[in-house]
Order: structure tokens, then C-alpha cells, then sequence
DNA sequence: GTAATTCTACTATATTTATAGTAGATTGAG
DNA sequence: CTCAATCTACTATAAATATAGTAGAATTAC
């Protein structure tokens, strides 16, 4: 999988929450800094030929669509900066969260929960 | 805080592991893909310009030493994962990683066992 | 002390990324 | 129908990133 560059990565993000979306519509959920509808074209172009969407034709508009799951590529990301920064360790990730975290308790049993079950089903 | 290019932080990893590194000994590192001396010293003025090294004069030659950490820049790189893909919450992470990956008995104890000690601090 | 080596500073260039304009096709309003 | 609006395709350009060469200073090996 190409990583993906941050323009492209502000846009894929759209289109993940939107699911489906013409670009017009992507241009419309930017509150400010906006880039021109063309640009937005322009790099949606981009993200196709990457395959990280595809696009139905609805009249002579385009309707875009992911090809690669927000979840997909998260795994992706994470796994980079795991390998990078914790040795690919969840147990150092999370070490090093608990050693600069404020965390409260809630959070932590949540977590603790998730998992113990975690570890029945293995 | 700056964003780290890619080949920044190829060469930054490495002043990351050495502590202390002249140009040519971070070109040692590479086993491959070694880019040209030049390069990375290009590459070390660059990051001195960005605050991540700074260096001291050893005769005519210089040596570079992090003036931002790993864990620092750690810090940085996860929050930034964190909030596109886990809207910043550690539980989601942590669930994420339970639903896709396999992981051993032992992992998960020890995780645990760190979440309950920090538990106990909080 | 001179030649070969090594280092930095400066400059150059290719590639990638980010942004957007223009032209021409299509469509919708009346 | 016809005009204004909208859309895509193509092209252009700026900015950032990646890479490295050259010249001259400093150092080292004899």
C-alpha cells in the first residue's frame, strides 16, 4: 500500500466519514483553508490511481468512494510509527503511555476489561 | 514542533541510536541504500535548522547530538496517529489491536500488569 | 613539507507534492 | 432551445523534499 501525502490524507479522511461523496460535497466539509474544488479534483484523481478509491459516474459527476477502509489503512499507519517508536511493542506503547498519561481510572478498567476477554479467546 | 521528513528521519533515527555521531559514522549505519556522504550532510544542517541536533566541533569535524528525544518526538508522532485514526483515546487503540492481532498470553499480562500499577499511582 | 584524504559550505538538480487555472463537455432552468 | 452553472480533463506552476557534486579549507600520512 502507498502511504498516503498529507493533502491527500486531509481529503481521504472526508471521504472515509462521508463514505460517498462528489466533490463538491468534499469541498463543502472544509470550514476553512479550504482548497479550490479543483484541487480537491485534482488529488482525488491522485487518490484513485493510488487505489484508495474508486468512483461511480452519477450524470456526469463523480461519485467517490474508498477502496481501502479508514481501519485498513490505520493498521497501516500504526503499524509505522509501532515499528518505529515502540519496536512494533504494545506493551512498550502502552508503557509509555502509562508513564506520561494522565489516565483516569475509568479509562484503565475499560482497557483492562477489553483485555482480560482478550485473553479468554486466545 | 517540525514534522520530520522521511529521509530526516532516517538520518535522525541514527543520531537517535549513536547519542553522538560525526557524518561519516551515521553513513556507516546504512547497510543499504546509503545515500551519499554529501547527502547526509545536507540532511544533519537541515534538522540543526529544524532544532532536532545541534553539533560541537571535534578539530574540523562536527558531532552531532539530538536535541529533541526519541521519546519526544515519539510523543509527537503517536498523538498525531492518535488523533486521525483513534480520536486520541488509548481505549480505542487498544481495542483495535485486540479485534486484528494475535497476541500471546504472556503480552497480555504484562500489559495488564502495567495498567494496574499505573491504576494504583493515579 | 607535500600529497592524498577528509570535511564543510555552497550550489545544483531531480523528484514529489500541493495547488489551481483553462477549455470544452454536460446539464438544468426557464 | 439557449444561457448560465457545473463538471472533468488537461496543463501549469510553485513549493517542498531528496539527492549529490564541486571547491576550497583542514588534516593526516609519510
Amino acid at each position: 500500500m502507498k502511504e498516503l501525502t498529507k493533502a491527500e490524507e486531509r481529503i481521504m479522511q472526508i471521504v472515509w466519514r462521508l463514505e460517498k461523496a462528489f466533490t463538491r460535497e468534499i469541498l463543502e466539509e472544509f470550514k476553512k483553508d479550504a482548497p479550490s474544488y479543483t484541487t480537491i479534483a485534482t488529488v482525488l484523481s491522485v487518490l484513485e490511481q493510488k487505489g484508495f478509491v474508486a468512483h461511480e459516474m452519477m450524470g456526469n459527476s463523480k461519485r467517490y468512494y474508498p477502496l481501502i477502509s479508514k481501519s485498513k489503512y490505520s493498521d497501516f499507519a500504526m503499524s509505522n510509527v509501532m515499528s518505529k517508536y515502540f519496536e512494533g511493542s504494545l506493551t512498550r506503547l502502552v508503557s509509555f503511555f502509562a508513564d506520561r498519561k494522565k489516565m483516569d481510572i475509568d479509562e484503565l478498567d475499560e482497557i483492562i476489561k477489553i483485555l482480560e476477554s482478550k485473553k479468554e479467546a486466545e
